[in-house]
DNA sequence: GTAGTTCGATTGTCCGGACATTTGCATTGA
DNA sequence: TCAATGCAAATGTCCGGACAATCGAACTAC
């Protein structure tokens, strides 16, 4: 096959992660296909003129992704299934966008209001202290699919309405310089209220897709509270899990 | 704080793993709080007998878990949340066990069936070939929780009625060397159909939790294909998230 | 022919060092 | 007082080497 790397020493990208995305662009182009052999791991430092630990960090990146397999004695073997990508910290927002579905907002709620109990514990803050409430129909195609109802805590982000409808929570909050680190979910199934089928154009007691979410920042903040509705025929969720070896 | 951290050369063990679960444990303990430095890894090296490139690896993979977060001129801290374990490729059986709930399982159907084409798609072998077909009742506290339907390969594994009882599936696979890697998964809701509602003890129409699965081991053969109805009032998909730097 | 053994190949672990980059703080200057 | 500069501390990247553990296949012995 003799796949053709190279990495630019005079770069600031690092020289591991110039490699291991050469790689997974092979893989993902087809020139390294599934179960074949990668070569191992003193040569293949050799040909590129980097030292084998540079090497090891490379494919290990993309081992931690899925994408390859190390054994033993054996050698490095890329997987083949349809792996696609493992779960992301993801907005529905750019869920919706990059499966070209052309997600449209309405914001419905923008305001302050006092914390309840459960917003209280849930973002770790004072009870009927000020928080953010945000309330959104996500449409896709004209159809309404989602109804977001979201927290933050106060003075996190300035939360303007029009912004909100261009784009999606997360994407705001990144660029206001929060690094996001992670979120607990729950997702679950109950029959729709009479004001939740109003709202997203379903009968009373149709079965409706449930998600709530606490996402943190990298110092441990909560950041973000949600409870969304989806409506189960228009959306599910699907992803990827890899076993932690 | 001084936290007292060892390593057993003579172990089998490698050296940056015993370090990482005494981190880890310290984490889980309350030794080191939340927020808190956990010394600069030149230093921690010394005084455990280390190198550095050891310590990175023991710290670097208390990271990819989630619990420490490193900060370039700052050192390395431990995330303060809630933070619990991300999600696992893990079996229903085993969540509930470790839950405490005493789970049980009622083999309703396991025999050979021909594969449909969305099984023969699923796990990737001809249409009409002989698949595994089980179908089971899960159990919580005597009340039913999930009604699992699977599809495995042929030759796969011995499928024993009585061992499918006493425990879960992916511990049989795994008895059976082997070794799974990752799965897709989609978790979505509809209505209760009269069958599936008389089987769950819910009314016909009542909201469903589904979830469906095609898991694969490290070859990237599917090694199952499952599709599970669940009591929404009964159980929920709860997990953690992290964000991929 | 079959079972057990040896051996080469390959990844796993670990070391010690070097320099670059980023951050936060103290110092300095206007 | 406030902003710019410089410095120390810490992690990020990279090197070259050494030995151990494991796998698969060829080989040998029965």
């Amino acid at each position: 096959m003799e796949l053709e790397l190279s990495v630019d020493r005079s770069s600031p990208v690092p020289l591991y992660f110039q490699l291991s995305q050469q790689l997974e662009a092979a893989i993902e182009h087809g020139a390294l296909t599934p179960g074949s052999l990668l070569g191992n791991e003193i040569e293949l430092a050799a040909r590129l003129g980097l030292s084998r630990p540079t090497v090891r960090q490379a494919i290990q990146s993309l081992v931690d992704k899925g994408l390859l397999v190390r054994r033993r004695g054996v050698g490095t073997q890329v997987v083949h299934s349809q792996v696609k990508r493992p779960l992301e910290l993801s907005s529905l927002y750019d869920d919706l966008e990059s499966a070209g579905q052309r997600p449209a907002t309405k914001v419905i709620v923008n305001t302050v209001v006092p914390a309840s109990a459960e917003v209280a514990a849930a973002l770790g803050v004072a009870e009927d202290s000020d928080v953010h409430r945000i309330e959104r129909l996500r449409l896709a195609h004209g159809e309404p699919m989602a109804y977001l109802c979201n927290f933050l805590p106060p003075a996190l982000i300035d939360v303007d309405t029009a912004q909100l409808e261009a784009t999606g929570l997360y994407r705001l909050m990144r660029a206001a310089g929060i690094t996001l680190h992670s979120a607990r979910q729950t997702i679950g199934a109950r029959a729709a209220t009479a004001a939740e089928a109003e709202r997203l154009a379903e009968e009373e007691g149709a079965p409706l897709l449930t998600m709530q979410r606490v996402t943190f920042d990298d110092t441990g903040r909560a950041v973000e509270y949600g409870t969304h509705t989806y409506r189960p025929t228009r959306y599910s969720f699907e992803f990827q899990l890899l076993v932690r070896p």
